[in-house]
DNA sequence: CATGGCATGTTTACACCGTAAGCGCAACGG
DNA sequence: CCGTTGCGCTTACGGTGTAAACATGCCATG
């Protein structure tokens, strides 16, 4: 039932899947063994240990951007490539809200390696295509730490509002309490409509508007 | 030599004092409890488990920021005030690098709970001075999430940077290795000087100053 | 074809983790 | 004076990552 051969790749790409599914927490060396169809100790010729297996799964993902629709077709310009790799970055935080956060929490392999663009692949492309379209060295570098802050603040914030459904009982001594709670701030409490409503797609366009206007200026200074 | 009475404040203090200088994956209930003098069980009367003590820790960090000496005196302008909440926050970031992941990832009691303002005496302190200060409810809100957004991103990936220093080896052969590794990235190589500089409170400043134009038009547009 | 090595999965074992349950004790209010 | 009650301790259990020895099959070489 299972394949003959276990893989490094195979493990990672189900260890992907466990995830996705039962969340970060869930995925244990034993249980990962099981799904597989294998003992856990058996992993361990394939993966150096459990923080060697969420590198893998992060380099998995961050490099199967690459395979995105967005990204196979060549830009026609600084700004539409920019476009295309925050929105197939958006994809990729939004199919796997569990990872994401590992992907912009985990250490990386050099101090000037951001995520979410955390592979030397990713800086090397990302770096040459801007100088392609003209940026001088010292504009790319900074466009390159400029959409790396702004993509993981807008997206781990997004993933953060989406992945909770754990958060109301459903009890009316919890209603009860959670409005006696929010008695004392006024201002929230006539705002919360407001601040409930997601506008999360508008306001990332409209951030990512601005950021390359913002480069955009930079760049004739 | 320990205190006469354990406190869930002074547990929480110490696992912050403890993680500073650790790391989070150190802590454990055992070990906090060696520190405290205390078996770990004795723990679990004043915090309802290792998740219980995190969120404690979290919240604490948060409630300080109010303590910070750049918020205790009434702010100027509106930009005044975003200006010392981005910078208290800042050295809140700086001065625990090992939380603030946590500050930015661990999930919140209401998905309008924006790290890293993740309290509701927060959000309310913040949206009521922007309409002190002429801010409709749309805008008060919006400005909350952009602002947010922005400081989730630039201060993780500042503390990002700064959090390692096991990335080389000593070896000849190793240090070798890399430079091979690296010559399949020519751009990455030839800018690595640039990519090496750390320009991160510069960079804050700047896109701080960015954020708060945008604001200021989308007030008067 | 035989055989010996090597790659791959298994078994066993250990230290450590979070935490449930019950115990003992000391302080305090009646 | 004594009971109650709060708090820390002891013990115990299932689960975790992983080191080490072991088993087994395949593949290349004689």
């Amino acid at each position: 039932m299972a394949q003959k051969r276990l893989t490094r790749d195979h493990i990672v790409l189900t260890a992907i899947a466990f995830v996705d599914e039962h969340g970060l927490d869930a995925l244990t060396m034993r249980r990962l063994g099981d799904v597989l169809g294998v003992e856990a100790m058996a992993l361990y010729r394939h993966v150096s240990g459990r923080e060697d297996l969420l590198e893998g799964v992060v380099a998995n993902l961050i490099d199967n951007l690459f395979a995105n629709d967005l990204m196979i077709e060549t830009p026609t310009s600084w700004e539409d490539y920019l476009q295309r790799v925050a929105n197939s970055t958006l994809q990729l935080a939004r199919e796997h809200p569990e990872i994401f956060p590992l992907i912009a929490t985990q250490p990386s392999e050099a101090p000037w390696l951001r995520p979410p663009l955390r592979s030397l692949r990713w800086v090397e492309e990302f770096l040459s295509t801007l100088q392609r379209f003209g940026f001088s060295d010292k504009n790319a570098v900074s466009a390159y730490k400029a959409f790396t802050s702004f993509l993981i603040g807008d997206l781990l914030l997004q993933v953060h509002s989406t992945g909770l459904d754990h958060v109301i009982g459903f009890d009316g001594d919890e209603g009860a309490h959670k409005e006696a709670d929010l008695s004392d701030y006024p201002t929230v409490t006539r705002l919360s409509a407001l601040l409930g409503q997601d506008h999360s797609q508008r306001e990332f366009d409209d951030a990512l508007d601005d950021l390359i206007e913002r480069i955009r200026t930079t760049l004739t200074k």
